[in-house]
DNA sequence: CTATATAGTTTGAGTTCTAAATAAAGTCAA
DNA sequence: TTGACTTTATTTAGAACTCAAACTATATAG
């Protein structure tokens, strides 16, 4: 029987669940940041991180940069180009190996990052500090073991039990 | 003299550094998750994660879902729009309000949800279920608090903390 | 009946990914 | 050395997602 009542709610409602409404939650902070430090600084929250980075590493590759913030270099590549067009850094192609695209900041771009807009969530950062130190280790702790869980796919697993469609390019 | 040293490898690694190098990491997992959940269902993250709501809760608003799963309205929108033309679910304006819009699924868009795989990694909801509970508990106490401390905006400056759905289903 | 509030949609800007196209270097063999 | 292949890095093109702000339509006051 359809029951008349609309409301389906679900009461079962698993643990894997709930960490995923978490996360939606953080990344929806995290992209409400971004936007906020638009008004304020003018950059969005990649694009002041990539600045930052370059800062930090002055004359890195495109392709260093994205390894190291975890982008992917096309995403990398658009972001610096925005950055460019603003004067903050410059590309210029290396001259021990051209193939590689070196990225320099401009005195500008020095100035802006010293202005040091508080870093996408300093605000964050300074609660985060003032945790007793159990509940900031406790936090790492949880977020390595998550990046572990999601990433394992391409460290362990090697299991023969899938058959299936033979279409699983799997690891590598 | 420039060049010799490259390595700038960071030493002053704040915790809360590295809990958003960690977060970025995630993040990205979850993008990478949702690409390939287009190759296997031929709908994103974004897409199946609302259609598998529109299926518990048939019928509701394009307004509540988009705060079940905390993304803004114009996003569901978008996103809705792209199902409807897959004919996956319907909208329909509300007798009672006509301001509102009802969605609900079709048959076809309900068969897809039952084959659909889970949102997260599969492997992840897997590895995830078989962790000691404590390590479960932790994980999600961790996520909860970041979501504090990133929300934190709103319960810093007036002590009396607002609605803002406290819609937080702990379990465990 | 006007004024305000709410629900959805549209618009504009930015980010993000993959896949395919380029380009420069490195490797190997004749 | 030279030519063919392979590897590495960047760029381009295309599709989605995301939000705020502006806009439309409806509802609820006063």
């Amino acid at each position: 029987m359809k029951g008349a009542d609309v409301t389906r709610n679900e009461d079962a409602f698993s643990p894997s669940d709930a960490v995923l409404a978490a996360l939606r939650k953080i990344i929806r902070s995290i992209e409400l940041n971004s936007r906020s430090l638009v008004k304020r600084v003018g950059l969005t929250g990649p694009q002041l991180i990539i600045l930052k980075e370059v800062s930090r590493m002055n004359g890195s590759s495109i392709g260093e940069v994205a390894r190291t913030i975890s982008l992917s270099q096309a995403t990398v590549t658009g972001i610096v180009e925005r950055l460019e067009k603003r004067n903050l850094l410059l590309r210029r192609r290396s001259d021990v190996d051209r193939r590689k695209v070196m990225v320099e900041i401009t005195q500008e771009g020095e100035t802006l990052v010293r202005d040091a807009p508080p870093l996408m969530q300093e605000a964050f950062v300074d609660r985060f500090s003032r945790l007793p130190e159990w509940e900031q280790s406790m936090v790492l702790s949880a977020l390595q073991l998550l990046v572990q869980l999601m990433d394992a796919k391409s460290l362990s697993e090697s299991s023969g039990l899938m058959e299936e469609d033979g279409d699983i390019p799997v690891v590598l």
